[in-house]
DNA sequence: AGCTTTTTTTAGCCTTGCCTAAAATAATTT
DNA sequence: AAATTATTTTAGGCAAGGCTAAAAAAAGCT
């Protein structure tokens, strides 16, 4: 088993502050797959560097330089994920764990030469949006569930809200990839799973678990404009 | 400071293998700048793990799988220093230290594909041969230093004996890269230096020192063939 | 309020690799 | 051969990050 770095419970409250608001060190122990104690340490560590700040049984947050760190290796992160992707032609279910690796490799410099060799993307192979070498990152896309799309919805792929090897291997599974559009055809209220219609015309349903982690944009309803 | 890794020391054994033909802790202390102590530490931890045989007093040789794995290694560290230079514009003196990190990351499907990506280089940036996936690195060329070279010898850079970063700018100061073409005017014996003629007319006088550690083949006799 | 459950922290220990200082062995010189 | 010097090993610690088990604090119930 790899050690956990400091960056990588860096990121990890990044993301629990944007899905719940707060950080509780339970939230930690789950996502990053660890101990309690763990973590209770790590966090005094960070707040001893200034990255976090923490208050016994109170929860955690990022201080400004604690954000900066965060954002520069989910950057780093998100590049290294679209070279793998994009130059050396791994699935998107493959590249997470090498792209926890390659985080931790190079400086500003090397990071922003990799941005330029890539082409600047903008999102990585999950639809996650690339924070900026200036620490920006809101997309400024407004992205659903798919979940949320009614009957005669026409919708594009987009993101996936799961990440997971499992997850992206089902939709592997399914003919669904970025950048996909679809058309819903059914929704089936007993369940909330929906019939799909594919751009050569099958159809598939798909249940509501693996609708809610599809983030979709909503492109026109069928046959109008 | 960074910490030396098992494959470090792999590498190193067999470098100074190379060299020296025998590896005495103290060459090892010499190339990867630590203490003795640590030395015979961490040749315990490779000898419990059969990658060396190691004799107290004695010194130390890489078994077969050590051997693979120093051989794997140098080649994932060569492959991305020709990443770094031919995709990320790096040039030669800047690459070492971020190949040493990403030497420890993938395995060998990733570095294959990465060595597909670059087209199968032979060489590294700095002339270095690249082992194959099999292990082989044998390169058939036949190097000579500069220094042995006499007046009238055609020759080309092909590799340098010491890629440290600042043998590597004194070169570059000296507008040589791998590649150039010299023709040498005159061998000055009182202090073993040598006059050479760029292919643009131009002449410097290059130290004994400097010589001794470029790597260059004889290509003809100036006029000749 | 008082009891129970959950969450968080403390205490104490493991592992890897590093270090210094001192002891042991080998090599070199006289 | 004896003495000096150089090399290698042992002994004992340090630092990061991780762990378990037990104590403390907070939250949830009745």
């Amino acid at each position: 088993m790899q050690t956990i770095s400091r960056e990588d419970y860096l990121k990890a409250i990044l993301k629990i502050e944007e899905e719940a608001g707060s950080v509780s060190n339970q939230a930690l122990v789950e996502k990053l797959n660890t101990r309690p104690a763990s973590v209770t340490n790590m966090l005094h560590t960070l707040a001893a560097a200034g990255w976090v700040e923490h208050e016994a049984y109170k929860g955690v947050c990022l201080t400004d330089s604690g954000k900066d760190i965060a954002l520069s290796t989910l950057r780093k992160h998100r590049l290294w994920e679209v070279f793998l992707v994009d130059k050396l032609n791994f699935s998107w279910d493959e590249v997470h764990q090498w792209a926890e690796d390659l985080e931790h490799v190079g400086d500003e410099e090397l990071t922003n030469r990799l941005d330029a060799f890539l082409g600047h993307p903008a999102f990585d192979p999950h639809g996650d949006p690339i924070p900026t070498a200036q620490g920006q990152w809101s997309d400024g896309r407004n992205l659903i569930p798919a979940s949320k799309t009614v009957e005669g919805d026409r919708i594009q792929l987009k993101g996936v809200v799961d990440s997971g090897e499992s997850y992206l291997k089902h939709l592997d599974g399914l003919k669904i990839e970025l950048g996909l559009i679809l058309v819903v055809s059914k929704s089936l209220d007993f369940d909330e799973s929906k019939i799909l219609i594919w751009p050569d015309g099958s159809e598939a349903s798909l249940s509501k678990q693996t609708l809610q982690n599809m983030l979709v944009e909503k492109l026109s309803r069928k046959g109008k404009e």
